[in-house]
This record gives structure tokens, C-alpha cells and sequence, in this order.
DNA sequence: CGAGGTACCTGACAGC
DNA sequence: TGCTGTCAGGTACCTC
């Protein structure tokens, strides 16, 4: 499931395949996936490729960015000659040729994510809506807790997954940030002590940049471009039957998501 | 305004 | 075997 160590685990692959080339075409196999506005304004050269929050982007020469969003199910696949096979067909949703005869894929199972064209302007835009990103130099406790005060009524885990309030979270790592600080995942905000504050801001930059260090989760169908990440085995409460303490670990359902978390070591 | 619920989409899997 | 129901979950959109 893409949250923000796995899109930037794909960023950083990207970067390397993909930045400084120039994309000559686009074959669009799903419209629904992959905006007819993608093929438009080509050849152009990808200058930089970045993430913010879940989303990637492709900044192009043609003052343009495109915009990816991999949802649950969004692959990108470089191949790197035209002979070679088109593995991943069956999901194909575009493909986009390279300079040089190479080429890269998007692949969408569930057909949830996709690819757009996007201004200046709207990419503003659609980032405005966003909250600060849990690994930026200002995103400081102090930062973190000012966060925090102004949704004292609110659940944590809730909070934790909008994307609004903090960028770049989901449902596992809000899970796994919870079991560190020690937190019960019903718990409401104004109900969390300063020390517990401190544990949670820790433990999800902690989490986050392990998890990065470790190419992503790769649980059903997420895997980034040269296989799997590995932090799935250091999963402390996602999908587990017992807690690292031995516990066992609870089910609870969450705004219609599965919450995991150890009733013993959060309180 | 915040909070909570639901639709979108398809494959995996359990149960009969 | 083959059907049905349930679950997975990020985000937009809706209602209260």
C-alpha cells in the first residue's frame, strides 16, 4: 500500500531511469488512468522528479508538470529497450517512450490512480490542500504540537491518516506510529499527554525514514521498481498477531479501515 | 467550520 | 466447480 516511504522509495528510483530524459510519445491504454492531456505537448524533457504527500511529480522542460498519484494499486515499470517484453501488460494503462528506444509503464489494477497534465498553477493548488510533510528540517515538535491543538476533538488515528492535517500517511504507518508512542488509537487528541506527544512525533519520523531505509512494505500488490521493500518484517502491529512484547494484537474497525494496535501496550 | 460516512474499483479469499 | 459475500484502502464528495 503506497504511503510516503513507498512513493519516495518509486521518486527515487524514477529519478534515476527516468530525469533528464526526454519522453517522445504516450500510448494511452486506459483514458480513466491516464489523461488524454498526457499526450499532449510532446516530445519534452523531464527536468526533476519529486514527491509531495503520495504524489509524484514529473516536472517537464515544456512548462508543464505531470502529476501520478498510485492510489493502492499504481505501478511504474521502466523497460529498458523497445524488444523487450511487456511484463506487466495485463494492468497496462499507458506507456511512455524515451529517447533512445527505451520506455516506462503505468500500470493500474484497481484503476483508482493515474497520471495528469497539470499548470503551475493547479499543481499549486492541489498542494495547498495538503499538510506539512512529516520529514521536512521545519517540521518540528513544537511544529507538530501546534498541529495537534487544533483538533483537540478529534481521534488520532483519523487525524493521522487526512492527508490535510499531515501529508504523506496512511493507514499502516498511522498504526505502527501509534503502537511506538505507546497511544490507543481511539483516543482523542486533547486526551494526549505531552510526553505521549513527544513519543508520537518521534516514532512517525523515525518509522517513516526506517521504512524508506528499507525500500517500503510490500504487503499484496505493492512493489516499487526493482522488487520489494522489506519493512513488512519490521511491522510491529499491521497485520500481526502478536505485538513485539508478545501481546496480542486487536482488530478495531476505524471509519470503515481496519485499525491493528496492542490494548496492552497502548493505553 | 469539523467529523464521520460512503463511493470508487478489482482481485484475493473464505464459505457453501 | 462456481457462485456470493467480504475485505483491502487513498481520496473526493456528501451529510450532519
Amino acid at each position: 500500500m503506497p504511503e510516503l516511504p513507498e512513493v519516495e522509495t518509486v521518486v527515487r528510483q524514477l529519478r534515476q531511469a527516468v530525469c533528464f530524459r526526454t519522453i517522445e510519445a504516450v500510448t494511452i491504454k486506459d483514458p480513466k488512468v491516464i489523461s488524454p492531456a498526457v499526450a499532449q505537448g510532446l516530445p519534452a524533457r523531464v527536468i526533476d522528479i519529486a514527491r509531495r504527500g503520495k504524489s509524484i511529480i514529473f516536472t517537464l522542460d515544456s512548462n508543464a508538470y505531470l502529476l501520478a498519484h498510485l492510489r493502492m494499486t499504481g505501478h511504474f515499470h521502466v523497460v529498458p529497450s523497445r524488444s523487450a517484453s511487456l511484463e506487466y501488460q495485463k494492468y497496462l494503462s499507458g506507456i511512455f517512450h524515451l529517447d533512445g528506444g527505451s520506455f516506462f509503464t503505468f500500470n493500474e489494477i484497481r484503476r483508482f490512480g493515474g497520471i495528469t497534465k497539470v499548470s503551475a498553477k493547479e499543481l499549486e493548488k492541489a498542494f495547498s490542500r495538503l499538510g506539512p510533510e512529516p520529514l521536512a528540517d521545519s517540521f518540528t515538535f513544537t511544529a507538530f504540537d501546534s498541529l495537534l491543538h487544533r483538533f483537540p476533538s478529534a481521534v488520532i488515528k483519523t487525524k493521522l491518516m487526512d492527508q490535510s492535517f499531515l501529508a504523506g500517511l496512511g493507514n499502516i504507518y498511522a498504526q505502527e506510529a501509534l503502537y511506538r508512542a505507546g497511544i490507543h488509537p481511539q483516543t482523542k487528541i486533547e486526551e494526549i499527554g505531552v510526553s505521549k506527544r513527544k513519543r508520537l512525533y518521534h516514532g512517525l519520523r523515525e518509522i517513516l525514514r526506517l521504512a524508506i531505509k528499507c525500500n517500503g512494505t510490500t504487503i499484496q500488490n505493492f512493489s516499487h521498481l526493482d522488487g520489494k521493500g522489506s519493512f513488512q518484517d519490521l511491522l510491529s502491529v499491521y497485520q500481526r498477531e502478536k505485538c513485539p512484547r508478545r501481546h496480542r494484537v486487536e482488530r478495531i474497525n476505524q471509519g470503515g479501515r481496519s485499525t491493528y494496535y496492542c490494548p496492552r501496550c497502548q493505553k
